[in-house]
DNA sequence: AGGTGTGAACACTTTCACAGCA
DNA sequence: TGCTGTGAAAGTGTTCACACCT
C-alpha cells in the first residue's frame, strides 16, 4: 500500500492537479457526510467541474485506489488523499501581520478545521503587541526568530505591507521555515526547498476586470 | 498603434499570461515613481520572476511596445497595460458578506486604489444590516437585485459562507452581473460569459501542506 | 456489463534562436 | 551593437480510447 508511493512521488506533481485533489477531498468528505459508500470518476468529476479522465489520471499518479467496474470507496480514498496531501497531521503556524486582514485569517475557522494551527501572532505596532489573541499573544515582529523556534513553527502566514514582506520572508526562510503563505502583493525570493503561495486580491480583481473588459459589454455599461 | 489590437484580441489569451500582465503593470508603476524611463525585457522578467522571451511573447500578444535596441518606455507601456486589463476606469463593485473577511476587504485600501469602488455592501444578519460603514449603508441581502440594478453593479464579491455562495451567485448573474468574485470554499456554476475567480486559503495552505510533505518524503529532500 | 488505469494523441504554454530594426 | 518580435522546437498538461479487471 506504501509501496509504489515513494517511487511515484520522485515525479513532479503540476499545481493543477494538488488544487484537484484538494477538491476532491473536500467532495469526498462532503460525501462521506452524505453516506455514500462508492463514487465513481465521473461523479466525482461532475462536482469537480472537471473530466472523469482528469479524475483518473491526477489519482493514478499516486496509486491505484479505485475498482474496477464500482469506482472509488470515499472513506478509503479520502484517507488516502489526506495522507497524500500531509493533512493526516497536523501543521504549527504563524501569522505575522494583525492587521484587519491578519484578524480576519486568525479567527476564520476553516484553517483550524484542517490542521493548521496558528500557534503565534506577530506585529511590528507597539499598539497591538501585548494583546491577548484567543490565547495568543500578539509578539513584536523583532522577536521573529526566536518566537518561530520557540513554537517550533513550520508554515508562516504574511499579511503585512509589501515593503516589509521581503525582509521577514528571509528571516522566516534562515530560521528554517519551509512554507510561505504570501499576502503581501510582492515576489518574494526564496531559496529552492521553500514552498511559496501567493494570495493576491487585487490581482484577481484585475483578471475579472480583463475578462470584462475582452467581453466588451457590462450591462450598463 | 491601436490597429492590431482588435483583431489581437479575438485569440484567447491564458489565465497565466493575464496574471503576469498585471504584474507587470506593478512593476512599471513601480519603475516609473523611481524615475525609469526605459525597461527592457531582461529587467522586467527578473523582477517578475519569470523569462525575457516570455515577457516580449505576453506583450506581443497585444501589440509591438518595444523599440528594438532600447526596450520599453515605462510611461507607455503602463498605460498601455491598465488599457488592455481595463483598469483605465472605474468598476462598481458589490460586496455580499459583512463578516471578518468582508470587513476586512472593505477596509482593504488596494481595491480603490486599482479603481475598484464598492458602493454596496450586503449581509443577511439583521444585526449587521442599517449599519453604515465610510458612508455605504449595509443592506439586507433579500434586496440583492434591487440593490445591484440601483448601483449599476458589475463585479460581486462573495464573503458568505459556502451553503450561501451557489444562491446568491445566481441571483447576481440573473440580473446581469458579469465578474465575481468568490472567497466561498465551493466551485460557482455560472453561465458561459460569466467570469469567475475563486480565492481559497485553506486550498493555498493545502498546497504548502503538500509541498512540505513531498519534501520531507523524498530521499534527496 | 461497468468503470478503472494508462499509453498515445492532442492542445496549450514556455523556451529557443535568430531575423530585423533602432 | 542591442534588444525586440516571432516562427519553430521543446515541454507540459489534458483528453481520448481501449485493454483489463471485478
Amino acid at each position: 500500500m506504501e509501496g509504489p508511493r515513494v517511487g511515484v512521488l520522485a515525479r513532479r506533481i503540476s499545481e493543477s492537479t494538488v488544487r484537484r485533489l484538494s477538491f476532491y477531498l473536500r467532495i469526498l468528505e462532503e460525501a462521506e457526510l452524505g453516506g455514500v459508500g462508492t463514487i465513481s470518476s465521473e461523479e466525482l468529476a461532475e462536482r469537480a467541474a472537471t473530466t472523469a479522465a482528469q479524475v483518473r489520471k491526477d489519482l493514478s499518479l499516486f496509486g491505484s485506489f479505485g475498482k474496477r467496474g464500482l469506482g472509488y470507496a470515499v472513506r478509503q480514498l479520502a484517507t488516502e488523499l489526506r495522507d497524500i496531501l500531509g493533512l493526516d497531521r497536523s501543521w504549527r503556524v504563524a501569522l505575522v501581520g494583525a492587521g484587519r486582514i491578519g484578524s480576519a485569517l486568525f479567527e476564520y475557522p476553516g484553517f483550524r478545521r484542517r490542521g493548521f494551527e496558528i500557534v503565534a501572532v506577530l506585529d511590528a505596532d507597539p499598539n497591538k503587541q501585548g494583546k491577548c489573541w484567543r490565547g495568543v499573544l500578539v509578539r513584536d515582529v523583532a522577536e521573529l526568530e526566536h518566537v518561530l523556534r520557540a513554537e517550533r513553527v513550520e508554515i508562516v502566514i504574511l499579511a503585512i505591507p509589501a515593503p516589509a514582506a521581503a525582509d521577514v520572508s528571509a528571516r522566516a526562510v534562515a530560521v528554517g521555515v519551509k512554507g510561505i503563505l504570501n499576502f503581501a502583493p510582492m515576489q518574494l525570493r526564496v531559496p529552492a526547498g521553500v514552498a511559496v503561495k501567493d494570495v493576491n486580491m487585487v490581482m484577481e480583481l484585475e483578471a475579472l476586470s480583463f475578462a470584462l473588459t475582452q467581453a466588451g459589454r457590462t450591462p450598463w455599461g
